[in-house]
DNA sequence: TTGAAAGTTGAACCATGTTTCAACTTTTCC
DNA sequence: GGAAAAGTTGAAACATGGTTCAACTTTCAA
């Protein structure tokens, strides 16, 4: 995965190509090292390590341990969004959109375990990013919804807050039946989702 | 809030009244602290600071660090449940219930912002008693749309995955409407959901 | 009253891990 | 080809904060 351009902090971005491969290196590693050992536990040595580098290149591309994490999780922001968008098919709108993004969520979060629990961990080490995120997400969604609305397919409402609720409700299965356990199919978990958002829970 | 019992470490309880009041302070204590730091930012000494005992005190009622938050981490599962149990008004049931449900934890929310964080960080300072969390909070809430099926006013499905689903849709709710922003009626935002919960989104 | 148990104290010990830096190697480009 | 710029190195400086401990004070029950 090419990750390289201006991730490094202000004023340290390589010059040369042996510049850009070692930021790439240290940022793969930085994404391995904090989405197995958490924000905390994950040390500069332990990225430099799995990187191959020395300890005090860490600092030719990075300003500190917060920069780069930071640098992450908005990297992996973005990610989750591009995916989101591409797992939605063309044409599609309304409900069949919603089911159809958190399908693809869903496989994204099981294929990239670490990126969620980065993003995740982002409330307490990055929170302006954390917010961030989910701000733009639910912006995202309510635009969807709004969508729905102008084409007659859905009922008009609060979209944020519907926003809100359908992020949250994405996000824990995704944590659920994502992350802690990918034994059932992700499409009989999006249906169950999607049938409760088409036709509530009520008889 | 009286919190005393055996929450110290195995073999650490205290055995007198002075004893109590020095136990229960640290655990006051230790909730402010990791409420308003976090876990790795919270310190010890900030905790006895905030207090009023000396650094060593702490290791008469508790074997590490991690020993009282995950304490406190259980401390306040249990305070979640019972509140929101509390909210739930004696006969009502099904689509009812899950509104109350939904108000009390967000009034709760916003009453206990510190508590919040702490079950929220434990995702990765204490991922046994996280999980232990969600998953008794899901069980419950499986449990009342089993109630509601049973009675006739909720539809049958899959249980477990909707009450992941509802559970996200609280807890998000919580984060934005709860503990970021606490402009909103929480009946207002309670309102958008229990109708997306009874009707759906569709036309 | 008294002595043993319980509780308190905070300086010091210790482990960990971030960050700096001066010497060195590689790359770039005239 | 050579000099300046870019990049690399890892030991050491530095900061932080969890944990221990031996001396001390308070409580409690006989």
């Amino acid at each position: 995965m090419s990750v390289d351009p201006e991730k490094a902090s202000p004023g340290k971005a390589p010059r040369t190509a042996r510049g850009r491969e070692t930021l790439r290196r240290l940022l793969d590693a930085a994404a391995a090292e904090f989405g197995e050992r958490g924000f905390h536990e994950a040390s500069i040595s332990g990225i430099t390590r799995r990187a191959g580098t020395a300890l005090g290149s860490f600092y030719t591309y990075f300003d500190s341990k917060d920069a780069i994490f930071t640098a992450l999780v908005r990297d992996m922001s973005a990610r989750v969004a591009t995916t989101a968008a591409a797992a939605v098919s063309a044409g599609s709108t309304g409900l069949v959109r919603e089911r159809e993004a958190l399908e693809g969520f869903l496989r994204f979060a099981r294929e990239h375990k670490e990126i969620y629990r980065i993003i995740d961990e982002a409330e307490f080490a990055d929170p302006q990013s954390y917010r961030a995120h989910y701000e733009g997400t639910a912006q995202r969604i309510a635009a969807r919804l709004d969508d729905g609305v102008a084409q007659g397919t859905l009922r008009a409402g609060d979209q944020e807050v519907r926003a809100w609720a359908l992020m949250g409700m994405n996000v824990f299965l995704g944590l659920r039946f994502g992350v802690w356990d990918a034994s059932r199919p992700v499409e009989d978990i999006a249906g169950v989702a999607a049938d409760l958002l088409r036709d509530g829970l009520s008889i």
